[in-house]
DNA sequence: GACTTGGAGGTACC
DNA sequence: ACTGGTACCTCCAAGTC
């Protein structure tokens, strides 16, 4: 029976019958009906060949190539057909011949056999299958299309259809819809609690789900008191059965995590094994599946499961304040809402109010996985849309990935053929590469200073690689006539004039950025918003990108011409702006922060029309603001001026501090908070007077043990195994003592002490290292000579106050 | 044993 | 292993006198 249905696709999948790859989309009708489409597809390659290779020959090339198979005990592999094209790879000319098979998996086995001296490359085989798909048929995520076709009963296809949906279709023509009407998912989120961190070890105690008009906690623990949302089993395979029941009754588009990549879903995992529980999730009731990698991501069939700390991991955490990405400090910052406050007690036994406070907690987290999603919701389905790959895919590639993903996808627009990735050793051998030079930075003067202003170049790395045409594709072996030539100190190299494939993908990028941002300026909205955001991240990882070892448009030669032009171009800019009389004070990359001195903000704008012309391509400086006043100290080391350290306050009496202790989670809130207040008073009064006082009175307090210990609390993350250290540092020291305590730990997790006092004068820092739970008087000394004084020293400095002789006097006095 | 120095380690800036 | 390079600073560990 034929149909023919409008329908937006959500998740992408794929299967095999008879030999052939087929396509599974999962996606909801306009009247929120659940389909699959099934979608055939004859993926291909490229052979390119060698140039001026006579016609005659590579019909015999093609005659050969058809006739491969590539037999195995599950199929035979075989040539569809073959085509000859006229293609760019790497922007040249070339001709290829497109090379049809029916079944993917063995593209590679099939370019094996390809050892013809005429061709000189095979290409194309190493895309991931569900984005050639994407690619060749234009079947865009969350987008609405038209598809008719036959209606699939349950024994076709080897039963593909036998799955939890309302209609299956065997698609014939798939086609964009003219009308795209906003989609709102059906979403759910869980979350679990374990008696034991370690992944398997324990039992899962309690779920929590919470969706639209849902929310529930499902246990098998602590069943005597009642709280409307808790739900109690028998044992913990009942619970896992009704957590399963009940995602099926919910019936949700996308299943939503925070973290649930690395430990919700394998702890459930686990379990279900130990209790044999099928974890039947996916819509044809199998069970998640993990591929490797670093964090093995959890895919469940025709459900999309998104671990939503992945993806703020890659898309928010550059311009987040939270100190970690965990869910209470994520969920503070965004949504102004914590997780419940509630110590997970390693004692067995936990009162009826404990257990009440525990299900509230259990059911806070998924209600703040729920919201939190529902608030990047709009950023992660235009990263889809742009993107052009799945919502699984893009929720949990790396920014390098996405950007590669963003070129794949628009490759055909210039007639390329892809690149293929690195292999092992090529990776190897580009990790090995020397750093090449970066960025300059101004060595600052010391001092506080009034009426600034900062320029800064908009979009700096890309509008470089645009404007100078730098890439893989436009690298020249030697110089020619017309090229471009950087000057890269003891080498020269040089790049071709005419525009690349590579260039135009990123010039369009930064035409889209703008264009969103202006609709989104004239008129908010979280849509072009998102758009705007989606299109500033893809620029912004373009340069890492060429230097990336495992980029497959990887050009270091590239990324160390960016560096260099960046190096004249910010340097010519302060020449000019010192020669009209402005004062340079600091520049770090694409920034100039100046002194105003005579001239008016209107004359600063002038100058900054005036250079605006003379700059090639795409480049652009802006004025990033005006400032009351601003100081720069001196390094702790030395008498010179500190790099990357500074504070700022504007016309409105808002502060910009960079690199201060203030902003740096490695120091104890005590100092970065009596920093904080000391740089503010400063820049609010424009003298020390003020700050000093309340530095004295903050000392003083100390001295009295007056501090909270919560204020002392020194905080430092874990980055690899403690047996990979080679030294005992402070952290180490504690991360032990917690392995012997049996507490979790992890890598990545944040070590938290504090510094107690010790009788021993032969004592390390390490060893006066203590756990907060333990009750000891905190080290005054320490506090005030390892924390507050150096956080404080040479801000006092700049005002010529030696902090440590008042402080030593102070003492004297007190003593007398 | 006191002091210096190099480097491991962590975090921030752009 | 999952974008690049630049920079600051602490604490340990080993070397010097």
């Amino acid at each position: 029976m034929n149909t023919s249905i409008d329908f937006i696709p959500i998740d992408y999948d794929y299967f095999d019958f008879n030999g052939k790859s087929y396509i599974k989309l999962i996606g909801r009708t306009s009247d929120k009906k659940r389909i699959c489409v099934v979608d055939s597809f004859d993926p291909y390659f490229w052979a390119i060949l060698k140039d001026n290779t006579p016609e005659k020959r590579i019909k015999e090339i093609q005659n050969k190539i058809s006739k491969i198979k590539i037999k195995s005990s599950s199929r035979t592999t075989s040539i569809i057909k073959t085509e000859l094209h006229n293609k760019k790879f790497l922007g040249k000319d070339v001709k290829a011949i497109k090379i049809f098979i029916t079944n993917y998996k063995d593209g590679h086995a099939v370019a094996d056999k390809l050892g013809m001296k005429e061709i000189i490359a095979r290409r194309g085989y190493d895309i991931r299958l569900l984005s050639k798909y994407i690619i060749d048929k234009k079947i865009t995520p969350l987008t609405w299309y038209k598809v008719s076709g036959e209606i699939i009963d349950n024994e076709d296809f080897g039963g593909i259809a036998n799955i939890d949906v309302d209609l299956c279709i065997k698609a014939d023509e798939i086609k964009k819809a003219e009308e795209q009407i906003p989609f709102t998912p059906k979403v759910l989120a869980f979350d679990i609690e374990a008696d034991e961190f370690e992944i398997g070890k324990g039992h899962v105690i309690m779920i929590s789900l919470v969706s639209d008009n849902f929310k529930k906690v499902l246990t098998w623990k602590h069943c005597k008191i009642k709280q409307d949302f808790v739900e109690c089993f028998k044992d913990e395979e009942d619970m896992l059965e009704a957590f399963i029941e009940y995602i099926k009754e919910q019936d949700p588009d996308i299943i939503t995590g925070y973290f649930s990549d690395g430990f919700d879903l394998p702890y459930l995992r686990a379990r279900a094994v130990h209790n044999k529980v099928k974890l039947a999730l996916g819509l044809d009731n199998s069970q998640p599946k993990f591929a490797r990698g670093r964090i093995p991501s959890a895919r469940t069939s025709g459900i999309v499961h998104i671990d939503l700390f992945r993806f703020i991991q890659t898309a928010y955490s550059q311009y987040l304040q939270s100190e970690t990405l965990g869910l209470n400090d994520v969920a503070s910052e965004l949504l102004g809402e914590s997780k419940i406050e509630f110590e997970h007690s390693r004692k067995k036994k936990r009162t009826e109010q404990e257990w009440k406070d525990f299900f509230e907690y259990n059911l806070q987290d998924s209600l703040l996985t729920y919201k939190l999603f529902q608030k990047a919701w709009c950023d992660i389905s235009e990263f889809s849309k742009v993107i052009q790959e799945p919502l699984f895919e893009v929720t949990r590639d790396t920014m390098a990935t996405n950007s590669e993903n963003y070129t794949l996808h628009n490759l055909d627009k210039y007639n390329e053929i892809p690149e293929k990735k690195p292999i092992h050793d090529e990776i190897s051998a580009r990790r090995a590469r020397p750093r090449y030079q970066g960025a300059f930075v101004l060595q600052p003067e010391p001092s506080l200073y009034e009426n600034l202003a900062i320029f800064d170049f908009t979009s700096y790395w890309p509008s470089i690689i645009v404007t100078f045409n730098l890439s893989r594709a436009t690298l020249l072996s030697k110089k020619q006539k017309d090229s471009i030539q950087v000057d890269l100190g003891e080498e020269k190299v040089y790049f071709s004039k005419e525009q690349s494939f590579f260039a135009k993908i990123l010039g369009e990028i930064i035409e889209k950025r703008k264009l969103y941002k202006q609709q989104y300026n004239k008129n908010p909205s979280p849509i072009t918003r998102a758009r705007s955001n989606a299109y500033k991240l893809l620029a912004n990882a373009s340069y890492g990108y060429l230097g990336f070892f495992g980029a497959r448009y990887y050009c270091p030669e590239a990324g160390a011409s960016a560096t260099s032009i960046s190096r004249d171009f910010i340097k010519k800019t302060i020449d000019i702006m010192n020669k009209n009389k402005y004062k340079v004070i600091y520049s770090d990359t694409d920034s100039i922060a100046f002194l105003l001195n005579k001239h008016s903000q209107t004359q600063a704008l002038k100058l900054l029309e005036q250079i605006n012309k003379n700059l090639p391509g795409i480049m652009e400086l802006d004025l990033e603001d005006f400032y009351k006043r601003g100081i720069w100290v001196t390094k702790r080391s030395g008498e010179f001026g500190a790099k990357k350290k500074y504070a700022l306050i504007n016309q409105k009496g808002k502060m910009k501090i960079r690199g201060f202790e203030t902003v740096r989670r490695d120091w104890c809130r005590l100092a970065r908070e009596v920093q904080n207040n000391v740089l503010n008073l400063i820049l609010k009064n424009g003298n020390e007077k003020k700050a000093l006082e309340y530095l004295k009175e903050t000392i003083k307090k100390l001295k009295k043990r007056e501090i909270e210990k919560k204020q002392l609390i020194i905080r430092t993350q874990l980055k690899k195994p403690i047996s990979e250290y080679k030294a005992n540092t402070p952290h180490i020291a504690i991360a032990k003592q917690m392995q012997e305590k049996e507490m979790p730990i992890d890598i990545g997790m944040l070590i938290e002490y504090y510094i107690a006092e010790s009788k021993n004068k032969k004592d390390r820092i390490r060893d006066k290292a203590k756990l907060p739970e333990e009750n000891l008087p905190y080290d005054i000394d320490y506090y005030l000579n390892n924390q507050i004084l150096p956080a404080v020293e040479n801000i006092f400095q700049v005002f010529d106050i030696k902090i440590k002789d008042i402080i030593a006097g102070g003492k004297q006095a007190t003593l007398f």
